[in-house]
DNA sequence: CCCTTTCTATGGTGATCGCCATAGTATGGC
DNA sequence: GCCATACTATGGCGATCACCATAGAAAGGG
């Protein structure tokens, strides 16, 4: 998966050697991890060198184009580990919606506690800062928000949802989950995600059929 | 009103002379608008002074605890703001669960179209960035969403909710009008809050009674 | 051996950040 | 007329911002 990352990287190194460091993927993984807590702005370019160990003296020569790539190269990377966990939890509760629904906010809910509440979403994260970010970014954010909607309503329509109600309960889904993560920052509780859980339950107990 | 929003600020000048200019109000509207649509860090002082058109040498004296105070003052006017609002859609909607959930996403979609999708919600925005604000500022964003939902679960006991019900939904009805702010910003268009209305009339219609 | 490629070090660019000290004007109460 | 208060203007503080130019070390391929 190394290659397919690379791959999507605009800087393709035309066939010459093999990576000797892993400066560059600690680079990423940690602006991540603090666009995640503080936001694209507020997070320098100098406390992701300095906290990913990197050297810094060649954060250009991995990321020519600077802080927007290596925004673009996190989100990526984000956007691709959120849908394999939808995936993967989709696949777990094939054809059962509840348990699908049930089974998510639990995920998300314990991502949360495990970071004690300080992770953020990316994709949030940057949608909230839209004015500074350059045209791909933004793309790149949105299609991450639809991408992961489409697992969700594909799930649905395999529960025998037809297509636009499986599309809006999707959307809804999604909302409700990134509101769900800001408040739960807030609150430091995962109450927030029990809330929700408790809201589906009533909804498809009543409503299903 | 004006003397409410000067008592809950912390500058309260000792019964001198009355204001003479509207700099300062200008100033916490300019820091509303632009902290909503960029974020705080991305939002300069130059910036929201410029474009308030006030005077850049007074800005200390209106604001002596500098760009915390600004934000502090222009929160409480976004949470009184919103509060106004939810009440008088509540009051609208006198034990009519399903028309008041509906009449929230309207307005709110409306507001959206309106500001162009440029605006986010100034709590979530600062929700975001919470390790560059204060305990002071932060208390306060938590406590604006604690008292949205708290009138939003008022209307919901009465159209006669256990109060546990009643709380549960409100938060998730919270949880979901944040997420969707968030999504329709990206796509520019208001058809989240339409999936989230036709998923609250699936679930009335079948769920009620 | 040389050359290409990968990667690092140093040091600085100009711009902007939030903040503040100093000084000055305007205006109403007394 | 005097003085306290309300407000404004100027200029610069040190720090940090994203970015880059120059130089060189390390290492595998020919």
């Amino acid at each position: 998966m190394a290659i397919t990352i690379a791959a999507s990287s605009e800087t393709d190194y035309v066939e010459g050697m093999p990576r000797k460091t892993d400066a560059r993927a600690r680079a990423i993984a940690t602006a991540e991890r603090l666009f995640r807590i503080q936001g694209y702005t507020a997070t320098g370019l100098t406390q992701i060198i300095e906290e990913s160990g990197a050297p810094k003296g060649s954060f250009y020569f991995h990321f020519p184009r600077g802080k927007a790539q290596l925004a673009e190269e996190a989100i990526d990377q984000y956007v691709a580990a959120r849908i394999a966990v939808l995936r993967n939890i989709s696949a777990g509760t094939a054809g059962d919606a509840l348990n699908f629904v049930q089974q998510i906010f639990r995920t998300f809910a314990a991502e949360m506690v495990a970071s004690d509440f300080q992770y953020g979403c990316l994709m949030q994260n940057l949608a909230n800062e839209l004015p500074a970010l350059d045209a791909e970014l933004t793309k790149r954010v949105a299609r991450g928000f639809v991408d992961s909607t489409e697992i969700v309503a594909e799930h649905f329509r395999g529960c025998g949802f037809t297509p636009a109600r499986a599309s809006s309960t999707a959307a809804a889904l999604v909302a409700a989950l990134e509101g769900a993560r800001t408040i739960a920052r807030l609150e430091r509780t995962p109450a927030i995600f029990e809330a929700l859980a408790e809201v589906g339950v009533q909804r498809w107990a009543a409503a299903e059929r």
